[in-house]
RNA sequence: GCCGGUGUAGCUCAAUGGCAGAGCAGGGCUCUCAUAAGGCUCGUGUGAAGGUUCAAUUCCUUCCAUCGGCACCA
């Protein structure tokens, strides 16, 4: 009997598609996709989930200005979002949009799950018409709204309230204990001093007038919608089938040991301490871990659009690929710390990392191997012991760094290979003739292919395209370390051109 | 204001109560299999002032700088 296989479950957050994506989501993809991938290698069955959080009032307003339906809108530049897959090269398994029937429907069992703990109450305050948002008073500057410079409304209408409050106790010793894992420690004592200062129930509905009727239904209530995020948040449990596939619920999310939220550090309180709450009210399982991302700077300055700033992942694939892409986000980028982006940081690390580090190196492999023969068997026990050990170390590395999301360390001790195979090399000098070169070049294949196994996760059209000139079969591509490995070497173009 | 983090070479970051390291960038030397790539080599720099100690970058105090969190904001 086959030994029953682990289920892992990823998701990122879904971000608002009313604006176009930019590489600060792409990160997040990114890693998400680096961790699915890794997790795949290990054998268990992933489930990858993306998508887009459609039900923003924003999303009313853009497409007024556009002078299109709302639907159309957000069907629009939610394609963008999907589009990412292609020119990422992302593995996600399923892409949820909040506008879709199984969204919805599942928005609505879920609040009918959580009705225990809704009650409905009068809601007082300072309402700004440009912002769509309300104030409080201590937030305005001389009784203005420090957006607009106008004076907010006093606006007094019903809406309905979660019961937050009622949580605080166990939402404190879940998160203490780890039986939800918040990573980094410094974001999980952020959540603790905050949960520490007093949960105050909060408001999870709007009047369907100022929505405008965007949104999902308040069960029962035709006067009202969902609060975007009370909606957004269920899409975690919707996709793997909550309300559509009692099954697939079971087996993806209910039943599932190993549930990890990707998200960015400035929607981490909706995730560890709202959505958690929702669930215990819902009576559902728990996430396992919440990682959350830092933000990245352009030229050291927040992305925005006023700044005219905003970096397209499509550009930067159009002009560089989508591996060097990848690679410069999960390398440069200090996964749980804010990261900075600039072209010429971008050219640093391609030209040295890509070009002259790995790109190089391949060619200079392939170039003496082809020179011995083309075709290479090679076992293991034939190989010197110390370089096998050197290898399987960085397999170790690669395992220990991505359990703590350290990928640009992860990736830093691949690199580190690829410089000791250079020296190695230098030392060997394996390009002259004599009794020890067919070896040296023996032990260069061998480190080849696992460095080509070791970026898999991160830069997986790379790998394949060295796996394609090692000419070694994708059958024998498992990830993992082969005993016997046949290769057929092929010369090709270089990987990564210089700048 | 309250709470927390950080401050180390031009840049990004390591490290340990005991002579402070790596990558990138820059200078010099050099091999030639390779994408003018590779290798070797060159760096007294721990924000400031005190204190504990035989010994502090590491522990403590104060200060300065900077970043983050503090209820509906990627």
């Amino acid at each position: 009997m086959p030994l029953k296989q682990k289920n892992f479950y990823v998701s990122t957050a879904l971000p608002y598609v009313n604006s176009a994506p930019h590489i600060g989501f792409a990160l997040e993809i990114i890693q998400a996709d680096v961790i699915a991938r890794n997790h795949r290698f290990l054998g268990e069955e992933v489930f990858f989930l993306t998508g887009t959080d459609e039900n923003s009032l924003k999303n009313v307003k853009a497409a007024q200005e556009q002078g299109i339906s709302v639907k159309n809108f957000v069907d629009k530049n939610a394609k963008k979002f999907y589009e990412l897959k292609e020119i990422l090269n992302l593995s996600f398994d399923d892409f949820i949009k909040t506008s879709e029937e199984r969204h919805k429907n599942g928005a609505e069992k879920f609040w009918r799950a959580c009705k225990k703990d809704i009650y409905k109450k009068a809601y007082k305050g300072l309402y700004c018409v440009g912002c769509e948002a309300f104030y409080k008073e201590n937030e305005l500057i001389n009784g203005l709204c420090p957006e607009h410079n106008i004076r907010p409304e006093l606006i007094e209408e019903e809406n309905y309230f979660f019961t937050l409050s009622k949580y605080q106790k166990r939402l404190k010793k879940i998160i203490q204990e780890d039986e939800v894992e918040i990573i980094p420690k410094t974001r999980k004592n952020e959540i603790l001093s905050f949960i520490n200062s007093g949960l105050e129930d909060f408001c999870i509905s709007r009047d369907i007038k100022r929505s405008q009727g965007w949104g999902v239904p308040v069960p029962g209530d035709s006067t009202q919608i969902q609060w975007t995020w009370f909606d957004a948040l269920s899409n975690y449990i919707n996709a793997p089938g909550y309300a559509d596939d009692n099954k697939k619920f079971q087996k993806l999310w209910q039943k599932n040991e190993n549930k990890l939220h990707i998200i960015g550090k400035g929607v981490l309180r909706f995730h560890a301490v709202y959505w958690l709450s929702m669930l215990l009210s819902a009576n559902l399982s728990l996430p396992k871990r919440i990682f959350a991302h830092g933000y990245l700077t352009v030229n050291n300055e927040k992305m925005s659009k006023s700044l005219r700033n905003v970096v397209s992942p499509f550009e930067l694939v159009e002009k560089y690929g989508t591996d060097p892409v990848r690679y410069f986000l999960l390398r440069e980028i200090p996964p749980t710390k804010d990261g900075d982006f600039t072209y010429e940081k971008f050219e640093n690390r391609y030209n040295s990392d890509m070009a002259s580090g790995l790109g190089n190196l391949v060619a200079r492999i392939i170039k003496m191997a082809i020179g011995l023969n083309s075709k290479f068997q090679i076992q293991t026990k034939s190989l010197s012991p110390e370089i096998q050990a050197r290898a399987s170390k960085i397999y170790e590395n690669r395992k220990k760094f991505l359990e703590e999301f350290k990928f640009n360390d992860s990736l830093k001790s691949i690199w580190d290979l690829i410089g000791f195979c250079d020296r190695y090399i230098e030392k060997e000098k394996p390009w002259q003739k004599n009794e020890k070169q067919k070896n040296t070049i023996k032990n260069l294949l061998y480190l080849l292919f696992n460095i080509a196994n070791l970026i898999q996760p991160f830069l997986p059209e790379t790998a394949e395209k060295i796996f394609k000139q090692l000419g070694i079969k994708p059958e024998k591509i498992t990830g993992k370390l082969n005993k016997i490995l046949n290769f057929k070497i092929k010369e090709a173009k270089p990987l990564f051109p210089k700048l």
